[in-house]
DNA sequence: CTGAAAGCGCTTACAG
DNA sequence: CTGAAAGCGCTTACAG
């Protein structure tokens, strides 16, 4: 038998949380009929409409809610699905974060996200952890050895898939990114080609080559230059890693101005356009860039040709269905950008 | 007896995953003795070496994880702290809630973060849902009815605290905003002032009066106003909502346009920014704006005047300070932002 | 229409 | 040096 609890009914019972025992002791019946009524599904019990009904307004009353880590452990399926993913603080994987966590919602599943930095050891960690947490599938997004965490999720009976980065070892939705950079720097090229006869191709500024989506995009800008003829110097691949910093110095160690710049992501973007403020403004202008990454702001700044957004909804939207398929593949699944040019006709895009 | 686990050791043990009884059972000890070793208290069980060895073998070969769901129902702490955000997808919150994980982390604690896209109702079933997974604390980021949620927490025994807006039912963090506002607007009346003697005050665009945050703002933004002896026509204040079309839209039904603005937030400068690019250019740069908030784009775009970026760090340490702390308040602790100029001096504050 | 009982996987006194 | 046992709060067959 449990003790009595010592709660005063309608107070909160001091420190200990209202259990279903308390609640079976207050009303006079027992835990099972309490957490029948309590999870819904008392009427295939039979239970009275009279006994739930004051079971109901006890647990409102004693401000009841389930221990889920009781709930979880007795039942099959914990309904819990977790997300690896490198950042928030920006557009990208904040618009990625917020939507999972809505869609998985709306199906009825509880998220948990964890935030590793970019650091692979971290997101091992926070893949053990969740799974330590019995979530039902993890979602691993932009991590540097997805398939490491694959292992260890096969190897805990536990569904995988790879957002944003592919993976060899489960699943992958990912954003097209040749066709997206293809498309990009056709649009930086078309600009930049009708004010005069230059020859000179682009500059490709951040990321690292070894990277999946960087080396996709390289690919799709030298073919861009390749349709027009251009032939592209390696010295114009500024593949200097993630950090706005390091965008910032290897811009700043050119000896001559570049006339357009391919960035590969808001966050070199910051250290382009922090090398940009500093020029002298008749310098400034004459500099073109386009970003594989959408920022509302960004968008707007002077120089900026385009942008390539990737589609989350549309990544999300694969990644679900994943989920719910039974069907354990290797597949990579490739969704396409929008293309934004400098000024949207409308206000399409600006987030309300 | 449990019955003995079929893994085969070194594979996936089919579907079931594995637990101590399982290790137990490979090694030829008791659970207990496993549960010691995996989580470090065998020392002082004066367990052997060797014994600890071969546990901590077998449960690698395994593939083991711990069920947090069993530990956690068992021990007394959850070690889980909470977070309720309105957002991720802009940079304040974004980088709240990813300094909150790494905090809670460096502190050894897991951190669970529900995002409740500034709904009420979705806030207090989110903060009613990580009670139910035991959170030792929950901070409540941006609540519309904090005190509600307060009193839920109350009421299960649970830590509440309040951050970004305060609330009256437990301790708050929250940033300067009558002092931000006062120095931005002034920062705005001095720019603006120096042109020629327009006597004109600026407009105050975004939020709502009701909303703690913006009266503090607005309150600071018309003593900017007095100390110059300027007087603020009620029609001047556009508290709009936080929507970025509501901004546009209040902006394009004036009669003139505004020569200066105070944009209450990243979220309805994208209104502001969007109605600015839809201006012809000679209109366009004899309006200036600040911003109360932070974004590194909009900081660099030509007629930014200012922004005001709340204090992150400071706002979680002190958030981290009250978790420790057990005296129960409901102080409101109030931290300076950090104004920054349209072209920092040097590269500070790019994120890297 | 309803309750007693087993058991989810763990931790922790307790008893050798 | 080590194991048997109780119990965290719940859910769910099972037996009336």
């Amino acid at each position: 038998m449990k003790p009595s609890s010592d709660a005063r009914p309608g107070t909160a019972n001091s420190g200990k949380r209202t259990t279903i025992y308390d609640i079976a002791h207050s009303v006079g019946t027992s835990p099972s009929a309490v957490s029948a009524v309590l999870n819904g599904t008392w009427r295939k019990r039979r239970i009275s409409q009279k006994l739930a009904d004051r079971i109901s307004a006890v647990a409102i009353e004693q401000g009841y809610s389930v221990n889920l880590q009781a709930s979880v452990l007795r039942r099959d399926r914990s309904n819990i699905i977790g997300m690896v993913i490198p950042k928030y603080d920006n557009r990208y994987f904040g618009a990625i974060a917020e939507q999972f966590e809505e869609g998985a919602r709306q199906r009825g599943y509880f998220p948990v996200i964890t935030c590793t930095q970019r650091d692979p050891e971290l997101e091992f960690e926070a893949a053990r952890m969740l799974l330590s947490y019995q979530v039902e599938c993890l979602v691993v997004t932009g991590a540097t050895d997805p398939d490491r965490i694959s292992d260890l999720c096969h190897s805990a009976g536990v569904k995988v898939i790879n957002l944003d980065l592919p993976g060899t070892k489960a699943p992958s939705v990912i954003s097209d990114n040749f066709q997206g950079a293809l498309d990009l720097t056709r649009l930086l090229l078309r600009d930049w080609g009708n004010e005069d006869g230059r020859s000179e191709s682009l500059y490709f500024v951040g990321g690292r080559t070894n990277d999946h989506n960087t080396s996709e995009r390289i690919r799709g800008f030298l073919q861009a230059h390749a349709e027009k003829g251009l032939n592209v110097p390696q010295t114009n691949i500024l593949a200097c890693g993630y950090a706005a910093q390091k965008a910032h110095t290897s811009l700043a160690a050119l000896e001559r101005l570049p006339e357009g710049i391919f960035v590969n992501s808001t966050i070199s973007l910051e250290g382009v356009v922090m090398w940009l403020s500093e020029l002298p403004p008749e310098r400034q202008q004459r500099i073109q860039y386009c970003c594989f990454d959408w920022d509302p702001f960004a968008a707007l700044m002077p120089n900026c040709v385009g942008m390539a957004q990737q589609d989350v909804p549309a990544l999300l939207d694969h990644v679900f269905n994943l989920i719910k398929t039974d069907l354990d593949s290797t597949e990579i699944k490739q969704i396409a950008c929008n293309l934004r040019g400098q000024r949207p006709s409308q206000h399409a895009g600006v987030a309300s």
